[in-house]
DNA sequence: CTCAAACGGGG
DNA sequence: GGGTACGTTTGAG
């Protein structure tokens, strides 16, 4: 049946988008599914690369343009060069169109016209090909289209294939549901002991396929090939078989595709996971580098989580084990390194197969439960699921904006060259949100209050936008609070413009969701996508500010702090006026002192009234009680609390993370005191816990091995300038003639003695003895009171108090 | 105080 | 299709 109706045209979901040179010319390929569940490759050769050039104002323009058509680099010449008018920063110039048939002659185009007579400046020759397409056709990843075309033979492993003749978009209202996606996830072992090999890898999909593959040992529950490579190779073959929509994973980008790219280059075997036959990818993007493959949308979830996600997860340690305990409610036993390489020896494979199994079901669990998360992330910023996922706020943003500049005709800014970003890098900070400091001790009563998304408020309301900064066609009605700038009031800013239509939006969704069942389908992708609105409006303040923002601007970044210091100033006011006490307040929140909802009530009134715009302030309920510390550490300072509400519920946060350089009696007391203040509810538990390591810490009993700092060596020893503790354990290590070099991870221990801790620090093997002191005051203290302080324990309480710690109590779940 | 260097996730 | 992390913490000097 061939369901390219070419009267009708085939409606298709697009799930990811690239490019490949076919005959040196560039094919533009989406890849989509139907509403059946048939996949479905729609080609279309008919877009053409360009940049933009803008002429000095005393350039000849005509002059200009036969210079540029005339230029052949490599054999390449532009195919088309034309004037048309654009915006920048909202005001219109003449600039140069400049087309190529390839998408690799940009840059070379590029690098040779800006040494042009009457060149001012170049614009949009960084923006990847295939996005570029999806904004010039107003292509939304994970909407729908509408493709009218031929159906051709291509080698991609789909159902369908399109050469397009014309391709529709359908508007998000008609259709918002996704197609159903088959989704395959993935999980592999390693073992550091024999020569870092991988020994297991692990499947499990969305049709109930599940697969174990191992070498060596067999077990009941796991296929068993003849060594590596054959492990390796049975993988692909399997995802080829299975042919999934998507493989995800758990820091697959980091970690497990970075294995099998090593393993593969030893075994000389091509990775094959795409739809068509070409080679997985890394895609570099700053830190880490994507694996992809084309055709076969890879998500590695951890990846989504540490960008976005983090922010609104209570847990502050990332691992597959917490976060599934926090989203899904999953425990996942698990199992350290040694044990992992402890089954491996001892043949165990059994138990190291559902060990390894249970990770890529908890993989799976969660990708299911944040995929319609990033796919709404990603309609709304216009950018495939691929991409959005791997994205920073700011590049959302960024991405955001690149697409509403080319719908609304404007140039996008470029990024800074490299001495600009330092420039504003080192840049002094600027003032930012107003906060009062809490007094200390145990505050009760607490009503919270905050401002409805303020910065992107502030923006709306005052027009904050880079070209409209300081005009001069209007009246100046109104200057920034204590700063001498204004916004102009005559016309609207394009950013105020973007962040309206996004709040416009998500109001929208929040009527639609008030006549919903929470428990649809319907509402929860509602729910997704009002969310994905919010953190994109809250993320653009941060973008005016960011060193590698294409609109990045001083002014509108210390503009709406001011607005912001001014509003919440306001309304502390307002509460002292009432003779309300203000416990705690920052940037946009603010803890008073009132004891009934209807007292409550009147005050936010109150205070509404006041506010201009779209300001609002918000009433977010009751607090029992609460404990607000401010940890000055070095310039800023990180904001740490523990509330507890009226159920009785505990909430901290700001505490956790010691990491990996850290001892192992450090780690173990610091998650001893948070369970004990979790789960036994007990602060004086935890004070007891903590000073217990200390005097085991001075009677000297304990293990070293408990005392083993680990710390990575990132470079040759004689390149270090400063000295570190591995450092110097290292240099010690040399001198007594074991091999050490760079990228080993040194094991060491601060011993007794006088000097820095450095000079201290000796190689596991040779450390005789252990400093307590170094060990209570810079590893097991500060990781308790990572925890505790936030409650009010300070270190000279559990140094020095007897223990008695009743006025802490109180702080228990129900 | 400034500056260099390491962490995260995975095993 | 030119994006070379990022924000935070620790210790040396």
């Amino acid at each position: 049946m061939i369901e390219a109706d070419n009267s009708k045209g085939q409606l298709v979901c697009i799930i990811d988008a690239d490019y490949v040179l076919s005959d040196k010319e560039p094919l533009i390929r989406l890849w989509g599914k139907t509403k059946s569940g048939r996949s479905v490759l729609i080609l279309d050769r008919t877009f053409d690369p360009y940049f933009y050039v803008l002429p000095k104002p005393s350039a000849d323009l005509d002059k200009l343009v036969e210079a540029i058509k005339a230029m052949e680099i490599e054999g390449s010449k532009p195919t088309r060069v034309e004037i048309v008018k654009k915006n920048l920063y909202g005001k219109e110039y003449d600039f140069i169109q400049v087309f190529s048939n390839n998408p690799t002659d940009i840059p070379k185009f590029r690098d040779t016209v800006k040494h042009f007579d009457g060149v001012k400046e170049e614009y949009e020759y960084t923006i990847p090909f295939y996005r570029r397409y999806i904004i010039n056709k107003g292509i939304v990843p994970m909407s729908w289209v509408r493709v009218f075309g031929k159906e051709i033979k291509t080698n991609a492993d789909m159902d369908l294939s399109i050469e397009a003749e014309k391709i529709e978009s359908i508007k998000e209202e008609e259709i918002s549901e996704y197609p159903s996606l088959h989704i395959l996830a993935f999980d592999i072992e390693t073992s550091q002991a024999e020569g870092d090999e991988i020994i297991m890898i692990s499947m499990m999909d969305t049709k109930d396929f599940k697969k174990i593959i191992t070498y060596g040992n067999k077990a009941s529950n796991v296929e068993t090939v003849a060594n590596e490579e054959e492990m390796i190779k049975r993988f692909f073959q399997l995802v080829k078989e299975q042919n999934p929509d998507m493989i995800v994973g758990y820091n697959t980008d980091r970690f497990d595709f970075q294995k099998i790219a090593e393993k593969c280059e030893k075994y000389k075997i091509p990775i094959i996971l795409g739809k068509d036959d070409s080679h997985m990818i890394f895609r570099r993007r700053g830190r880490v580098s994507a694996a992809r493959f084309r055709g076969r949308m890879h998500i590695d979830v951890y990846d989504f989580i540490e960008n976005i996600l983090e922010d609104s997860l209570s847990t502050e340690v990332l691992s597959l084990d917490r976060v599934a305990r926090e989203l899904l409610g999953l425990k996942k036993e698990k199992l350290s390194w040694k044990e992992i390489e402890e089954l491996w020896k001892k043949g165990d494979i059994k138990t190291l197969g559902e060990y390894c199994l249970h990770d890529s079901l908890l993989t799976l669990k969660l990708a299911k439960n944040l995929l319609p998360q990033i796919f709404e992330l990603s309609r709304v910023v216009g950018q495939t699921p691929f991409d959005a996922s791997r994205m920073s706020y700011s590049q959302l943003v960024e991405w955001l904006l690149i697409r509403a500049a080319f719908n609304s005709n404007e140039i996008a800014p470029n990024r800074p060259k490299y001495d600009e970003m330092m420039r504003r890098r080192r840049a002094e900070p600027y003032a930012g949100g107003y906060v009062i400091e809490p007094k200390e001790g145990i505050h009760e009563h607490l009503a919270l209050f905050d401002f409805q998304s303020l910065y992107p408020s502030i923006t709306i309301t005052h027009n904050i936008s880079p070209e409209m900064v300081d005009c001069n066609c209007c009246e100046v009605e109104t200057k920034v609070p204590d700063y001498e700038h204004h916004f102009c009031t005559e016309k609207r800013g394009f950013i105020p413009i973007v962040l309206e239509n996004l709040v416009r939006r998500r109001i929208d969704i929040q009527k639609k969701m008030k006549k919903l069942e929470p428990k649809t389908m319907e509402y929860k992708r509602f729910n997704s996508r009002q969310y994905a609105l919010k953190i994109l409006a809250n993320a653009s303040y941060g973008y005016y500010g960011y060193p590698g923002s294409r609109w990045y601007s001083r002014v509108c970044a210390k503009s709406i702090t001011a607005w912001g210091r001014y509003y919440i100033k306001n309304v502390m006011e307002l509460a002292k006026k009432l003779n309300y006490e203000v416990i705690y307040g920052d940037t946009d929140s603010l803890f008073i002192k009132i004891k009934t909802k209807k007292a409550a009530k009147e005050f936010l009134d109150k205070a509404n009234a006041m506010l201009p715009g779209v300001m609002e302030l918000d009433f977010k309920g009751f607090y029992k009680s609460g404990i607000f510390v401010l940890a000055k550490s070095g310039v800023a300072a990180k904001k740490r609390y523990a509330l507890i509400d009226e159920e009785g519920n505990l909430t901290i946060r700001g505490f956790e993370r010691v990491r990996r350089d850290w001892s192992k009696i450090a780690k173990d007391t610091q998650e001893k005191v948070l369970l004990a203040v979790l789960k036994e509810e007990s602060i004086q538990k935890a004070v007891l816990i903590t000073k217990r390591t200390i005097n085991k810490l001075k009677s000297g009993k304990v293990k070293m091995d408990d005392l083993v700092i680990y710390t990575r060596l990132t470079k040759s020893l004689s390149q270090y300038e400063q000295v570190g503790p591995h450092v110097a354990a290292a240099r010690k290590m040399k001198e007594r003639g074991i091999t050490v070099k760079e990228g080993y991870i040194i094991g060491y221990i601060i011993t007794k003695g006088t000097g820095s801790i450095s000079s201290r620090a000796e190689p596991v093997s040779d450390a005789k003895d252990y400093d307590p002191d170094y060990y209570i005051h810079n590893q097991v203290l500060p990781a308790a009171l990572r925890v505790l302080q936030g409650l009010g324990v300070t270190e000279e309480k559990i140094l020095h108090s007897s223990g008695e710690q009743s006025d802490l109590t109180m702080f228990k779940k129900k």
